[in-house]
DNA sequence: ACTTTATTTGTACTAAATCTTAATAAGGAT
DNA sequence: ATCCTTATTAAGATTTAGTACAAATAAAGT
């Protein structure tokens, strides 16, 4: 037994957070839910994701121009928002965690644990309206 | 001319923010003004520092775990938060902000323009308490 | 089919932040 | 020093993101 039940919301929630593949916020997941299960309940969206998170199964982010949003990649890696529209990417670096945290002088007496770089940038579609 | 006005509010505000020097929110700065000045609004205070932050003289930072928080050094710099009490700190990098835009990689075709890191950490404080 | 109880719904609520409008006051002009 | 213009403030309403709650629903084991 797993005291955990497998509801029509919770797949369509979680598929639908898939499809989108955006780093969406809350709000941005309960419109396209909502597109095909009207009667969703927009406090069961927010529940479920916040839940995942809370779990680990998602990440939950903080990212410069918008509300909290969420990756449905767990592993360390980092993001790029961009300048003109928000949009989010994931981005990886050549190098380790640690050599970031060897880079880091001056957190006055602060233990660093981890990073996690935030790059401002200008995606593909944006470059080319500009 | 200069089309803007110095007021008490705006001393007591921004005199308070240094003061502080704590990367606080703009809810904390409110706090910290309401006791020396209790007839302050609390709009004043969010809008004096939005506006100081769209005119580029401080910065608004979005962190793990708070509101947003403004921060008083507008030049390049990084951040670590303290994990237990939510602290925060300026850090530097030894390399500079190219090396972190060249070390990055599969960013979608996002044109990266510049990177911010915010490290995850225990303040000294905290680290004393564990 | 029955029962237990996790889950959902729908609304109320909270908190952060912004907007609005009348009242106030900074500071240049007289 | 007083007057005038208008930037600014105060105070409350409003918006938006997100959470809490209690009654209704429905998963899934028996």
């Amino acid at each position: 037994m797993n005291n955990k039940r497998n509801t029509i919301q919770k797949q369509i929630v979680f598929d639908t957070f898939e499809e989108l593949n955006n780093h969406p916020s809350a709000g941005m997941v309960y419109e396209a839910v909502a597109e095909k299960y009207p009667n969703i309940s927009r406090a069961t969206v927010f529940r479920l994701l916040a839940e995942a998170a809370d779990e680990g199964k998602i990440l939950r982010l903080k990212l410069n121009g918008s509300n909290d949003r969420y990756d449905i990649t767990t592993c360390h890696h980092h993001h790029v928002v961009c300048r003109e529209c928000g949009a989010v990417a994931d981005v990886d670096m050549k190098f380790n965690d640690s050599t970031l945290l060897d880079g880091a002088v001056g957190h006055e007496g602060f233990l660093l644990l981890e990073g996690h770089v935030e790059f401002v940038g200008v995606c593909s579609k944006c470059r080319n309206d500009i």
